[in-house]
RNA sequence: GGCGAGGUAGCUCAGAUGGUUAGAGCGUUGGAUUCAUAACCCAAAGGUCACGGGUUCGACUCCCGUCCUCGCUACCA
């Protein structure tokens, strides 16, 4: 069988962590080691998406070009798969030229065939740059708070988020001018045509294979109905539209990343000098199974956008499975680049050396596989210290250091059989079966589980047959002593065969303490791996524990990483542009007391309240939802803006609003007297 | 708000088409052992399977409702 093995496109604005890994990669290198050691033909491809805007945003803030970004990124992530062995064929990218070209004959294929619609808009543009601005590049006084540098998608004062034309005197970002509404022609999939065989494809023939998670993620976008999709967007940073006439115009990075997974098979043939057109093996041929291995928030589109455009072009085979992991959390709270609350890899390679299989291993026990999960530092060394070291490596130990002891660092011979051996062949021979099951549905953690079965029934056996005590009459029991060995020796070259896919490097160290090189999966659970007088190394350990001090510096890591960040990113906002007396003495804030406070249905933010100002009780509608509950803020006093115009909000006329300050990390707090006053009293 | 996924022992998770005393690993407690990084082996304790109804001879497993977590989406700040 023949397989296309792809790992997500990594986005390079940002190192890689261990959410990535979890989620998507180390299954992935699971599953090729898998059916590699099995003989199949197996091309594991991935790569770097590097368009987009958030990099030239990146680039920007860091006074890089774009390229400079990606450059950079592409390679600390690039090495830390490497050193981590995910054993890609290629890590391509897609600022490739071979990617450019692929990409855009791609679009070139679906416009010939008519295949794409154009659809006019208007759009803003800069007269003096000549160029169309994202909504990002368009600045302007936000209409909410008037907050002079709103920018055209959100303002960063109020986190209003915005359209450019709401914008109070718009200009744009890149020289100021005032933005224009030009015409502009965009090329769009439509999806909504591809409704109904995507239906069929996934609803009815993929309804037991494909995991519930992405099954149900899929339902649901079809079910809602699909809608056709900007394939080009008027941006420098991208793939040119291969167009006469499209100055200014990529292919949108969403359209153009999954070709990625195309162009990196090109390029791997490339690389290796071999013709290109080798790729078609892997992309257009029947027999080649094709495998996305992707997070969850990757599962629209490659279940449903790349298969449509797979489909359209007319060459190409479909997913034949996308199993999609959920997310990984970190000590309780979500990875996040920008908050800075993560494990970056390139840093654990600098503080754990020579552990990358101990976090392959808690990665894939503790893996997202159903459900979003937490990944802790405790965890990570308890599942070293108890599984690795005292499961694992303690029993490879004992068979190495019984070896030395009895039989001189050589296999012994095998003798008669009594039943304890046969239970345990019948074992190892019945476990390579059920992890092969596991990896073939996704189930890399039941798959794992197995493996260290295998270990543990190696350590009962030892314990069981206690060659230790037969030794204490050796001439009577050599032969007894020799078999045990024997099977222990078996058993442990078992250990390396089955356990290359999840840890590559032990596997590996196994064997050269072995003296032997690498087995094909075919030999596990079979006892002719190594031959009676065969020399083997002297023990030496395969994982060491791991002490609180270096997981508390982990832990401390992180707190600081997050404190420091929370520091930096905040900053007080400008002093506004001087006002007069009279401005200031018309706005009228009275002091009120909460009466009453109640969700606003339909909404996640919205208080209704009514407060009390003593000539009356006004009403007013406010976006504290998320931080207070309605029955703990009855009774607070607050200040209210009494003259404000009356604004109604999902049909609630709002009669003022109410004085909020907001901390650094967002959250909201009331400003109040700091006694209790009379309502209604003035604040001047 | 709509849709999707999840809520099972202290922790991390399994539990095909409903059926005898609900499972694993780790942790805890007790015992045994010394070849081994106080590791290993044996045993025990621990769960009203989120909550409330219903279907059924029988439900963790099916149906309805509620609550909570996560994601997508909508709306709104």
């Amino acid at each position: 069988m023949r397989y296309t093995i792809t790992a997500a496109l990594l986005y390079a604005n940002g190192p890689a962590h261990i959410g990535h890994l979890a989620g998507c990669y180390i299954p992935a290198d699971i599953y090729a080691r898998y059916l590699r050691a099995k003989n199949h033909d197996v091309l594991f491809v991935s790569g770097s998406d590097e368009h987009g805007v958030p990099i030239t945003i990146r680039a920007e803030k860091e006074g890089l070009t774009p390229q400079q970004v990606v450059d950079k990124y592409h390679s600390i992530i690039k090495k830390s798969f490497e050193e981590f062995g995910i054993s890609f064929d290629i890590y391509s990218r897609t600022s490739k030229k071979v990617h450019h070209t692929t990409s855009s004959d791609f679009f070139t294929t679906l416009n010939n065939k008519k295949q794409l619609l154009v659809q006019k808009s208007e759009q803003y543009f800069d007269d003096i740059r000549n160029k169309f601005l994202q909504d990002r590049y368009i600045v302007g006084e936000c209409p909410k708070c008037n907050n002079p540098n709103a920018f055209g998608d959100q303002c960063e004062k109020c986190g209003s988020t915005l359209s450019p034309s709401e914008l109070i005197n718009p200009r744009s970002a890149l020289s100021n001018a005032t933005p224009i509404l030009k015409e502009t022609s965009h090329w769009y999939l439509p999806l909504q045509e591809a409704e109904k065989w995507l239906k069929e494809w996934i609803l009815e023939t993929h309804q037991s294979d494909w995991k519930t998670n992405v099954y149900g993620q899929c339902k649901s976008w079809l079910e809602q109905g699909l809608q056709a999709r900007a394939v080009t967007r008027d941006l420098e940073w991208g793939v040119p539209v291969p167009l006469a006439d499209t100055d200014g115009k990529v292919l949108y990075v969403w359209f153009e990343a999954p070709i990625g997974y195309i162009s990196a098979t090109k390029d791997y043939f490339e690389e290796k000098n071999e013709p290109v057109d080798n790729y078609k093996k892997y992309w257009q041929d029947e027999n080649t199974k094709l495998i996305h291995f992707i997070g969850k928030d990757n599962i629209v589109f490659h279940c449903i956008i790349f298969p449509t455009m797979l489909k359209l072009h007319g060459d190409f085979i479909l997913p034949t499975n996308v199993p999609a992991n959920e997310f990984l959390n970190l000590e309780g709270n979500k990875i996040s680049t920008s908050r800075n609350w993560a494990v970056w890899l390139h840093e654990y390679l600098v503080d754990f050396p020579e552990k990358q299989d101990v976090l392959r291993y808690v990665l894939t026990a503790n893996a997202p596989e159903q459900k979003d999960n937490d990944f802790t530092w405790k965890d990570f060394q308890a599942k070293n210290n108890n599984e690795l070291v005292a499961t694992l490596g303690n029993f490879i130990n004992r068979a190495f250091v019984l070896s030395e002891k009895y039989t001189d660092n050589k296999v012994p011979q095998l003798f008669d059989l009594e039943q304890i051996d046969k239970d345990l062949l019948q074992n190892l021979q019945e476990i390579p079966t059920k992890i092969e099951n596991s990896i073939e549905n996704y189930r890399f953690k039941e798959a794992l589980n197995f493996y260290m079965e295998l270990a543990r029934i190696g350590n009962k056996y030892m314990q069981d047959t206690a060659p230790w005590q037969l030794a204490k009459d050796l001439e009577k029991n050599k032969n007894r002593i020799d078999t045990i060995l024997h099977l222990s020796l078996q058993l442990v070259a078992n250990l390396a065969i089955l356990g290359e896919p999840f840890l590559p490097f032990t596997a590996k160290k196994i064997n050269q303490l072995l003296n032997i090189d690498a087995q094909k999966w075919e030999k596990a659970g079979k006892i002719d791996i190594l031959t009676p007088n065969h020399s083997i190394q002297k023990a030496s350990l395969l994982f060491a524990k791991i002490e609180d001090i270096e997981i508390q510096k982990q832990i401390d890591k992180l707190e600081n990483s997050k404190k420091q960040n929370e520091l930096e990113n905040y900053t007080p906002e400008n002093i506004k542009k001087e006002i007069n007396f009279d401005d200031f003495s018309k706005i009228d804030i009275r002091i009120g007391t909460i009466k009453t406070a109640e969700k606003v249905a339909k909404t996640k933010k919205l208080l209704k309240l009514s407060i009390d100002i003593g000539i009356e009780t006004r009403t007013v509608v406010s976006g504290i939802a998320e931080h207070f509950l309605p029955e703990n803020i009855i009774g607070q006093q607050v200040c209210l803006i009494a003259n404000l115009a009356p604004r109604a909000m999902q049909g609630i006329e709002s009669q003022g609003m109410i004085l909020m300050a907001e901390d650094a990390d967002g959250k909201l707090k009331f400003v109040a007297p700091n006694e209790i006053v009379k309502n209604g009293v003035t604040v001047k």
